[in-house]
RNA sequence: GGAGAGAUGUCUGAGUGGCUGAAGGAGCACGCUUGGAAAGCGUGUGAACUCGUAAGGGUUCCGAGGGUUCGAAUCCCUCUCUCUCCGCCA
């Protein structure tokens, strides 16, 4: 949620930052536009209310006083009785115009940092570095690998739940669960992060914390009866963890890596990833989340989006760093380092992880605060990324180590690091 | 799922209609004391919104929502959660 006291201070600055995601975002009608509108209302209201209240309580407390000395409080009775009326009416405008005000204010998404390229999609994103020797050569699709190999059953996925849901057999379930150690591991005894395990289903107030609600209920699977859903990732429940605590300064910052599996409906997404593993219903990811002082927020950033990129690195797989553009970056992200991994059946480097600082605004949702000795409650920052999609870095293992052997059979080399996790499994050939 | 008990501030815990934003204790902060610490003593210590340049003021908040009343932490209703016992179950 943006700041409410500088909504008003420096309306301007923000809405030039704000309409940098896009014109439509601060236009007529858009929610920032509703904010503004009903902010003044909503202290109007307020006021008169308020006013009310004070003359209700002074006067309460005079007939309280009158009675116990036995005096006649006949006349303030009957004139309290007129006042409590009016101020329950009051009241409840007051109440609602504030609702109006906070819903407008929960659809508002963050003000992109300033070192955030401008741009309207993700062909506007910059490359900040490359990492490892892509490989040019053919490399069949993973499908096609997985196949060959007995490894991936996509019919089977869609026979048991749908499209976009598959099944892993083997080598392929062996080391997805591989992938999930290793990475774990390597964020807690390296990367001094916190292990936790947490719910897959997560409540409304939850998902409102983190910013997947109200707007994008759309994009998560309802649970029938009850007002709660399937995560769409860990970053939901894991940054929830503090809701509404305050903590103290020298808690911060608190680092949590956690495995969980993710739930998308992919709503918008018809048409795109079809075939294979990159785009699913359900995947399994592990997530870096972190609390940290608003100052460290994008120092924090980096230093984050290093520890999800030492996965790769460790898995030898070629990568690049792309700083999101104004157009690409999530609802609730003030910047985003995306890191794309390269996949050489698509010649091309595809995402792998999202490495997001999203200052105060998920804080100031979520209830998540911290003191500095005396001072005022402030919001935390929030940070989380990837560390890594766990599907993803399958087929990026698959495609990365795919060979031909001599006699012209499919095999993939398993990178060196990750054998200890796979049962000391060097190769996958066919069963 | 059935029966019962409960939900109060950072924690613990009192409070059954006005004097309670909330006793007592713990914790924490500051001061005194001390060579230093502990103990002891003293003082202070919730949040949100809002008015104000500030000093300072107002409103709300005792799980959530509604009701009764001039007035609710306290009475009534609904819901949520926790605990105990029973049932069921990985």
């Amino acid at each position: 949620m943006i700041d409410r006291k500088a909504f008003r201070k420096d309306f301007e600055g923000m809405q030039k930052a704000l309409a940098r995601r896009g014109e439509a975002l601060v236009t007529e009608g858009s929610a920032w536009a509703r904010a503004h509108a009903l902010d003044v209302v909503q202290r109007d209201v307020k006021a008169q209310s308020e006013a009310l209240q004070a003359e209700r309580n002074s006067v309460s407390k005079l007939i309280g006083q009158k009675k116990k000395n036995g005096e006649d409080a006949s006349e303030e009775l009957a004139r309290m009785g007129e006042v409590g009326k009016q101020s329950k009416l009051l009241d409840a405008q007051a109440r609602e115009a504030e609702l109006a005000f906070t819903d407008a204010l929960l659809e508002i998404p963050n003000m992109p940092h300033e070192s955030v390229p401008d741009g309207a999609d993700e062909d506007d994103n910059i490359e900040i570095r490359r990492w490892g020797e892509p490989r040019r050569d053919e490399v069949p699709a993973h499908w096609d690998i997985g196949e060959a190999l007995g490894i991936l059953d996509f019919e089977a996925g869609a026979k048991l739940a749908g499209s976009r849901f598959s099944v892993l057999r083997g080598a392929a379930a062996r080391l997805e669960r591989g992938l999930m150690q290793f990475m774990l591991d390597m964020h807690a005894d390296q990367h001094g992060y916190e292990e936790v395990w947490v719910p897959a289903i997560a409540n409304r107030k939850t998902l409102t914390g983190t910013g997947q609600l109200p707007k994008f209920e759309d994009d998560l699977y309802a649970l029938e009866g009850e007002d709660a859903f399937l995560i769409p990732t860990a970053e939901v429940p894991v940054t929830n963890l503090y809701q509404d605590e305050i903590l103290n300064a020298s808690d911060l910052p608190i680092r949590h890596c956690a495995y969980t599996p993710c739930f998308r409906r992919e709503a918008g997404s018809a048409g795109r990833d079809t075939r294979g593993m990159i785009r699913q219903h359900q995947f399994d990811k592990v997530e870096l989340v972190q609390l940290v002082h608003p100052d460290h927020a994008l120092s924090g950033l980096d230093e984050l989006t290093g520890h999800a990129a030492a996965i790769l690195e460790a898995l030898e797989l070629p990568y690049r760093v792309v700083n999101l553009c104004t157009g690409d970056i999530g609802f609730s992200a003030q910047k985003t380092f995306d890191l794309e991994v390269w996949l050489p059946s698509q010649n091309c480097y595809r995402e792998i992880s999202s490495c997001s600082s999203f200052a105060q605004f998920q804080g100031r949702r979520a209830g998540i605060r911290f003191r500095t000795d005396g001072g005022k409650p402030e919001a935390v920052a929030t940070l989380n990324g990837s560390g890594l999609a766990i599907g993803r870095t399958l087929v990026a293992v698959l495609e990365n180590g795919w060979q031909l052997d001599e006699h012209g059979n499919d095999s993939v080399v398993i990178p060196e690091k990750l054998r200890p996790y796979v049962g000391g499994l060097e190769k996958i050939v066919k069963a």
